[in-house]
DNA sequence: AAAGCCAATGATAGCGGTACCATAGCGAGA
DNA sequence: TCTCGCTATGGTACCGCTATCATTGGCTTT
């Protein structure tokens, strides 16, 4: 019963059951556990069966950090999100997760949106674990992060929109194509005196651009801009109803960046007597679950986050396990969703 | 120029930036190297001089993968958020992560509320990373993913619940309490005929089952409740008004299992013609940003998801360090938060 | 029967860090 | 002056797994 008798294991060892136990137990080398396990149609059916029944009686789960050092594979995939979690962005990170596991390969979160340099040792980190992709959502602007994020080689995809020079890989829409197309659906429908209620945000600052141009091109007014900062809450949408109520009263249709500021909109309007859309019209950005079911149904601009965030996870995977993934630039397009808070108003029919 | 000019690396090395480079440029070993950039108070200024100038020169990023099998300390939180990802929970997760953030650690996430295998392969892969934590949103009940949650010694906080014999640690808060003091608060409004809207789900369960203990004990007429079955949707709660409506039609109260369903029964309620709360009361759960200021503004039970998120975090991070916590178990309570929505009632006045 | 091939298994040497122990140098205390 | 203790640094041996190459033995091929 001396100390010799132990298995002379370093005082290091977590203790936990490792390959080599399950190996030992089932009588082979510690590879051939591995393969029984990893690559099962490399052993022979006896062996397997005796790894496998190894691995029920002691509980073994591989330890991945060591198989991802001695691999180069970490199946580690980290995403980056706005930290101001708008539920827009869920549906496309639950789908991301889901096709991910699904394929053996886990999520780590990061949360951007704070300042530059918080950025910077978020990418440091996310690098530190040497995941086999990143997922971005947005554009990473130049600057450190994507200098360094561009260097270390591993695959990227950006989201959410679209440029001719990602970082690698991109899964987008048109944010010009957006403002454009919601301004000529709103024309279609005769609205000719117009306002926007936007975030302060680059994306919306194109869609605002875009839509200003179309409606110009018309030789319609100019729409009423309201720049609600960099919330987007149900609150910014009513100051901004306000807003637009006292200095352009006879607003007939307002385009709003998200489907939230749109609810706030309409909840304004509503406390001020006022009828959507009989008296005024009213369209939000994103199609979040619920307002298809409100009154009145909102007509909004529909993303498919979820096809975004299954794409997204297909591209990387692809490309960690060394295949080619081409074209690189999606355009996923969007549509509008044509509901009741656009119905033609009253004064116009 | 022959292949012995070569440093000789394997043909397995990533190629990548290692300590072994930054030490040999810093021209000291590399555990010093190592200590220069992890406990730069234990080596001399002029070598932490000469080795921040080498990380800075090569662009070195310590791979943590291979930190983390060395010190059997992965700086990993695992979380399990259920896949109906509600926006209750995104604040808590939110901060969870912003906290782990600060102190170096990374978050995982696990998506559950799938079959109860996949909860098992979830669990494996999450073990498999050897997180040092594990953050579960709900209390996991018994059964092999538990069992093998409890085997693997890895600390773990459970959430949003109350129970004596939680897996290790527990911050939540009891449905119990909420359902009496829910029914307490309507009753003090001297609201008569309540109604329940509620999900399918055990903790909903309590809160209704203690919500009509507490009418019953006031001899009040027990709520009629409408289960709404797994969807949480604004249109499940129309639905469920539809119903109220056609087979109670006389309720005055309507107490909702999220947020979300009370907008939808509010929704089905103007629909209708009806007032809320003139004609009709209703309460939600969770407090999302934006029913605060909807019109009518909801009365709501509000719950700090961003104290439960940065408190596991503590939890896990303290425990991951060896601290001990005490206590374990932590019922962070609830607010009901009065609002329009539960104006007394004309009728009642 | 010898050579060639393939499937199954094993031995070895890392992956890129850190724990642990050893050593050198130096000022303080006796 | 000698020992002690402390700080700064380094050597070594791993953490737990897999890439790579080697070996074995049976079966086909000619």
């Amino acid at each position: 019963m001396t100390d010799k008798d132990q298995p002379k294991r370093s005082r290091r060892s977590s203790g936990a059951i490792t390959l080599r136990d399950v190996a030992m137990l089932a009588g082979v080398a510690p590879i051939t556990a591995s393969r029984a396990i990893n690559t099962p149609n490399q052993v022979s059916p006896d062996v397997l069966r005796k790894v496998q029944e190894a691995v029920q009686r002691t509980g073994y789960v591989p330890n991945r950090m060591a198989g991802g050092l001695a691999s180069s594979r970490s199946r580690l995939i980290a995403a980056v999100v706005p930290s101001t979690v708008v539920s827009v962005f869920m549906e496309t990170i639950e789908s991301l997760n889901g096709t991910l596991f699904d394929a053996g390969y886990q999520l780590m979160l990061g949360q951007s949106g704070y300042s530059i340099e918080r950025e910077e040792v978020l990418l440091e980190a996310i690098i530190g674990r040497r995941p086999d992709g990143i997922f971005i959502t947005g554009i990473l602007p130049p600057g450190k992060a994507r200098t360094r994020l561009l260097a270390s080689g591993i695959p990227v995809v950006e989201t959410w929109d679209l440029t001719p020079t990602p970082i690698d890989m991109l899964i987008g829409f048109s944010h010009s194509d957006i403002g454009r197309e919601v301004a000529q659906f709103l024309m279609s429908k005769a609205y000719k005196k117009m306002a926007i209620v936007r975030a302060e945000d680059e994306r919306a600052d194109r869609r605002t651009v875009s839509f200003q141009e179309t409606l110009a091109q018309q030789n319609i007014a100019p729409a009423f801009v309201v720049n609600v900062g960099a919330s987007r809450s149900l609150k910014s949408g009513r100051e901004a109803m306000s807003r637009i109520l006292a200095q352009v009263p006879d607003t007939q249709a307002i385009f709003c960046s998200s489907d939230l500021l749109a609810l706030g909109v309409m909840t304004e309007a509503r406390a001020r007597g006022l009828t959507v859309p009989e008296d005024i019209a009213v369209m939000g950005f994103g199609d979040v679950p619920f307002v298809a079911d409100m009154v009145p149904a909102l007509t909004t601009v529909r993303i498919n986050g979820g096809q975004i965030g299954a794409l997204a996870a297909r591209f990387l995977m692809d490309r960690a396990e060394g295949r080619t993934v081409d074209p690189r630039i999606i355009d996923m397009g969007f549509s509008i969703i044509e509901r009741d808070s656009t119905a033609l108003a009253k004064t116009l029919t």
